[in-house]
DNA sequence: AACCCTTGCAACCGCCATGAC
DNA sequence: GGTCATGGCGGTTGCAAGGGT
């Protein structure tokens, strides 16, 4: 017995969501919230899979989304968290407020791929393209592909990331950060990058979804 | 004007994690 | 502990728009 369809497939619209469709999910979700998505489509009066409902919402419909281009700013936050959590959108998205995973994965397979080879960067490894190349043949020749991804280290951010109890107390840590602008660990500069305080951005107070 | 190719992005699909029972 | 339903995520696809010939 296999696992039940998410909807009925025969009874649902697929494809490009219409006004009307975007209307009635955005009066339902004001009246009702994000509650059930499996159930809402029935309730809101949609020929659609919850699936689908929540994807709109979530990457066109939420009121907070930020839409137009990316800053500049935004394209090297991008690339310094890309290349430490890797394809992570969802994790990359909760640094960036207003952009959601769905945008910044395009973003990335259209404009940052391109704009770091043309730096010479190879968007996978974040190194220089003729060192990956170099490298790869090595680790074929070795026996060892595979392994560089999780062995290397972006040297601009730390993001450890530990799991806690929400703290009353500011939590004391040796100040093992990087500064955006400056790139120093002992920053005293006082820019404020992308709302980030003080320019240091420290991923241990990252919360997970 | 017509055709082809490329680009950008919205949407879908399948898998995995999690929670309820 | 096992099963199932559901939500969430990343990869991929499909299509419209724009540009080039």
């Amino acid at each position: 017995m296999g696992r039940s369809p998410c909807c009925e497939k025969a009874h649902t619209n697929k494809g490009a969501w219409t006004k009307e469709e975007d209307e009635r999910l955005i009066a339902h979700i004001k009246v009702h919230g994000e509650g059930c998505w499996r159930s809402l489509p029935k309730a809101a009066g949609l020929r659609r899979c919850g699936k689908s409902c929540r994807l709109r919402w979530i990457n066109y419909l939420r009121p907070d989304l930020k839409r137009g281009n990316f800053t500049q700013e935004e394209d090297e936050l991008i690339i310094k968290l890309h290349g430490h959590l890797g394809n992570k959108w969802s994790l990359i998205a909760a640094k960036l407020p207003g952009r959601t995973d769905n945008e910044i994965k395009n973003y990335w397979n259209t404009h940052i791929k391109r704009k770091l080879l043309s730096r010479g960067i190879d968007p996978a490894t974040h190194r220089p393209v003729m060192e990956s190349a170099e490298k790869k043949d090595e680790k074929v020749a070795n026996g060892e592909v595979g392994q560089e991804a999780s062995s290397w280290q972006c040297p601009d951010l730390n993001l450890e990331l530990c799991i806690s109890l929400p703290s009353q107390e500011p939590v004391k840590m040796e100040k093992t950060t990087l500064c955006f602008s400056c790139g120093s660990s002992e920053c005293k500069c006082d820019t404020n990058f992308l709302g980030l305080s003080s320019g240091v951005l420290d991923y241990r107070n990252a919360h997970m979804k």
